[in-house]
DNA sequence: CGCATTTTTGATCAAGTTCAATATCAGTGG
DNA sequence: CCACTGATATTGAACTTGATCAAAAATGCG
């Protein structure tokens, strides 16, 4: 079993072997999740932290005519964040993509194992705060891209997420979401969606098929998105408060 | 001067005469900017924590071909939050919008304080949340909405945040953001901004002239905003916290 | 193989963009 | 107080992107 969070918290700083296995006892209540399946509903109070073992979950909200907005994608080591609690409700759902795993941890034991090292708690504010910029990129997605440029976007941004877990082999990693599903990220519709997708493919920027995304062509995929990889902070901000270095 | 911020975050728990003199003595350190003058910009390492005292600031983000996309608004009372730290850079920049009064915490001093209360803790934490809450809000109707119903939603906010610290008289707030500004919130063009706000002053809804929104039909905006207030939190959740029911 | 879901294609349509011009307004100096 | 200036708001017309509707092809799965 990969520990992903672990893999992604130490995108920011180097964990010592401690906290480490602190944090992998926080990963013994498992649960699977079939694709489609609530993992928290909007309206209900939270009432566990979340964390992704494996598979791709979402964040997401929908209007009382039907239309549905993904939010936020929830991928392998993402994790849903703790303070959550001091809210009575939950103002999004959040949804299995594919089959999943997910560690349902305690809320107070989380706090007691994140509170247990300074270096953890910062670690755990990164985490939260590349979230928030993430929903601002994609913010910017929406508003401004055009629809190649925010599909090239998303699969960028998928790519280097699941690149920073250690989920890519070679050029390609798993990517199972519907076309229907990518399109309520994109708040495109499912048609125009399979049309960008085929702009994509034929420019060889990627190739998308049986839920593997082979990217082909990275630079060139950055370059339509026009994208910047500064907003999820991948590069080890924390290290001046490094486990190793002390 | 009024105190935006503890008004702000009294609608989450009512605050002990000492944490509201605490959060008021961070109010010290003023400073006044000119509308569209920058007060944190993207790249550059955070240096304190900005709380808007008076005027309207915002979040945004550029392309490097020049489009903007204002990912968020800072009214009175809210604040650019004090974990940003951890990060070695900021991920956006942060602009007045209007003439506006920052109070510039020094971020020790703001954590010592906030630290000193589980209350005040937890007070922050919701407002954190509700901001990332927010933003989740806007990307729903960036993604789902039409360009009429987007506006409205936005007015119904601004409405409802405005009147959460105080700052509705009758049926009346400042609004003092160009239409171009406005495009940039909605993800439109500045003419189809100005051709919806048109449909918006002709069904009776509201009325925009010189800086001041008037809202006509509270009822009838937030019909055709399909707008839910639920993910602004102003229900004050934190009651079973309240300082004056120990 | 057979059924349901997903992807793909075609044709028409509507929402929103773009470009360009004009009107209005707020402030400034005379 | 008025004329001047730059910024903001408004209007019109042509155009583009992406939506919608409907059907067909491909795929996955029991």
């Amino acid at each position: 079993m990969p520990h992903h969070f672990i893999r992604k918290l130490e995108n920011f700083v180097r964990l010592s072997a401690d906290e480490k296995a602190s944090l992998e006892r926080l990963e013994r209540h498992k649960r699977s999740y079939a694709a489609g399946e609530d993992i928290a509903v909007e309206g209900e109070p939270p009432d566990r932290v979340n964390l992704v073992l494996s598979g791709w979950a979402c964040r997401h909200r929908a209007l009382s005519d039907g239309r549905r907005q993904i939010v936020g994608l929830l991928l392998p080591g993402d994790l849903c964040d703790a303070r959550v609690f001091v809210l009575k409700q939950m103002d999004h759902s959040i949804s299995a993509l594919t089959a999943a795993t997910i560690a349902r941890v305690d809320k107070d034991e989380f706090v007691a194992t994140t509170d247990a090292s300074a270096r953890l708690t910062r670690a755990l504010w990164w985490n939260t705060l590349v979230e928030e910029s993430t929903a601002r990129e994609w913010l910017v997605n929406m508003g401004q891209r055009t629809a190649l440029e925010r599909m090239a976007h998303l699969f960028c941004e998928i790519f280097l997420r699941m690149r920073a877990v250690g989920l890519v082999q070679e050029r390609t990693c798993d990517l199972l979401m519907t076309q229907a599903e990518i399109s309520e990220i994109l708040g495109l519709s499912a048609v125009h969606t399979n049309r960008t997708l085929q702009v994509l493919r034929a420019e060889g920027l990627l190739s998308l098929t049986r839920g593997r995304l082979e990217v082909l062509d990275l630079e060139g995929l950055i370059a339509t998105a026009e994208f910047d990889a500064n907003y999820l902070h991948l590069d080890r901000e924390g290290a001046a408060h490094d486990a190793n270095a002390v």
